[in-house]
DNA sequence: TATTTGTAAATTGTTGACAACTTTTTCTTT
DNA sequence: AAAGAAAAAGTTGTCAACAATTTACAAATA
C-alpha cells in the first residue's frame, strides 16, 4: 500500500460532484435548464442579482454561467443591458437545418459502413416505438423519441466532435419558437422516413444512407417552412389596425 | 424627424468600441490573440492574477473570460487546479477533419449553385496567389493564403452558422502541434486540389464541387496523419533508455 | 398633449478581500 | 540520505461592496 495516496476515488457520488463542479458549473447547467425546458422563454431578460439569490449564490458565479451560455449560443449578450434568452430567427433556423443536413450525411455513411448488429437492433426498436406513438397520436413522445433517434445515431457514428456540435445545434434550434413539434398529420410522413434511414443504413450503402438522413432533414426543414407561413397568414406578424 | 431617435449611430469610434466592449471581451480576445499566434503554447497554465495585472485588470474579467474561452475549446479547466491552454490530441484533430470535411462539401455544392462571377474571380485570384507562393517556396505565406482561400469559401457559401462553427474548428486545428503549416513538397499538391476545387465550382456541378472540397479535406487529413507518423518514427514517443 | 429634462431606483461592471484548496518547501524522523 | 509530516507559499473559488450605466418615472417646458 506504499504511495497508493494517488487519485483518492470518491466513496460517495455527492463527493465527486463537488470534486468537478464548481457553482458556476451548477448555476450554469440549472440556467441551461430551465431555458431548454421553457421556462425562460427566448426574449426574457434573466437578472444576475434574481437568479444569484434565487439559487444561493452570489452574482460572480451567475455571471460566468452567463458567458458560458452565451458562448453556448443559449443567451445574447448586450453591455450594460443585461443578458437575454435567445430567440432563433427563421433564417437562422434554416441555416442549421443546412448545416445538420451536412452533418446528418456523415453520419449516415458513417454508420452504413461500421454500424453493428446489436446498434442497428437499438434504432429499429426507437423506430417501432415512434410508430407506436403515431398510431397513439401521441405527439410529446414522438418528439422525445425523435430527438434520441438522431442523437443515438450522430453519437454510433463515433465522431466526438462531430456529438458535440450536433447537439450545441440542437439546442438552439429548441429555442426556435416556430419549430413544430411534430404536429399531428406530420408525424407518419417523418416516421416512414425513418425507416428509410434504417433500411439504407442496413444495407450498408453510404452513400444512400448518407443521402437519407441528408433527404430527411432537408425535408423537416421544409415542413418546419412550410408550417411556419401556414401560422403568418393566420396570425399577421404586424397587425397594425 | 419623428421617433428618430432610434440607433444613435456614435460619431468618433473609440465611442462604439467603449460601447460594445466590456473588460471581459477585451481580456478575451486578447488571451485568444496570444494563444493562436502561439504565445502560449499548448499545455501552459494561465494564471488569473498574472494575466490580470499584466492586462491592468482585476481577476473578475479574466475569469469571465476564461470560461468563454473554454466554451470555445481554447482552454480547459480544471477545479482548483486553474486552465491551461488545450492540446488536440491527434484522435481529435482527425475527428474535425471529417467534420470539416463534410461541411465543406456543403460548401461546394452551395458554391456551384449560387456563386457570383466577382466572386469567382476573387477565389481564383487567391489560387494564383497560392501558385506564386509554391513557386517561391514560401511556405508561411502559402499557409496564410490556404487560410483564407477556405475561410473565403465557406464565408461566400451564405451559411452564417456554417460559418461561425468553421471557424471556430479552424481555431482549435491550430492547436493541434502536429500540424504540417503546408510542408515545402507537398504544396504543388495542395495548390492542385484547390485548382480542381474551383474548377469544379466554376462548371456549376454541385455533387461534383462537393465532392472535390471533399476530397481536398480528407487528403489534408492523410497527409497530416502520415507526417505525423513520419515524426513519431524520427523522435520516438517515450526515448526511456 | 407631446417632448424634454431631471432624479431616483434598478441593474450591470469591476474591484478587493477572504476562504479553500493545491503545490512547494522545509523540517522531522528513521 | 529517504520518506513522510508539517508549514509556507501560491493559486483558485466565492463573496460583498462600490462605481458606472441604464431604466423608470415625475416634473417642467413648449
Amino acid at each position: 500500500m506504499r504511495g497508493m495516496s494517488v487519485a483518492p476515488t470518491p466513496f460517495h457520488p455527492t463527493i465527486a460532484l463537488l470534486q468537478t463542479s464548481s457553482l458556476t458549473m451548477v448555476v450554469q447547467q440549472e440556467i441551461e435548464r430551465a431555458i431548454l425546458v421553457g421556462e425562460y422563454a427566448p426574449g426574457t431578460k434573466l437578472i444576475e442579482a434574481t437568479l444569484a439569490t434565487k439559487m444561493g449564490v452570489s452574482r460572480g458565479p451567475v455571471r460566468e454561467a452567463f458567458r458560458m451560455l452565451d458562448e453556448a449560443g443559449l443567451v445574447r449578450t448586450e453591455k450594460n443591458r443585461g443578458v437575454f434568452v435567445r430567440d432563433i430567427p427563421m433564417d437562422e433556423a434554416v441555416e442549421i437545418f443546412d448545416l445538420r443536413a451536412a452533418m446528418d450525411e456523415l453520419v449516415g455513411r458513417q454508420l452504413a459502413a461500421n454500424i453493428t448488429p446489436e446498434q442497428l437492433k437499438e434504432i429499429k426498436a426507437l423506430v417501432s416505438e415512434m410508430e407506436k406513438a403515431v398510431k397513439l397520436e401521441d405527439t410529446y413522445n414522438y418528439h422525445l423519441l425523435n430527438l434520441k433517434f438522431h442523437d443515438r445515431l450522430v453519437e454510433m457514428a463515433g465522431n466526438r466532435k462531430l456529438t458535440e456540435i450536433y447537439r450545441k445545434l440542437i439546442k438552439e434550434l429548441s429555442l426556435f419558437r416556430r419549430l413544430n413539434l411534430a404536429d399531428g398529420w406530420l408525424m407518419p410522413i417523418s416516421a416512414g422516413e425513418h425507416r428509410a434511414i434504417v433500411k439504407a443504413i442496413a444495407s450498408g450503402d453510404p452513400e444512400a444512407a448518407g443521402r437519407a438522413m441528408f433527404d430527411h432533414v432537408m425535408e423537416s426543414k421544409e415542413r418546419t417552412i412550410a408550417n411556419d407561413l401556414r401560422r403568418q397568414s393566420r396570425a399577421p406578424a404586424t397587425p397594425k389596425n
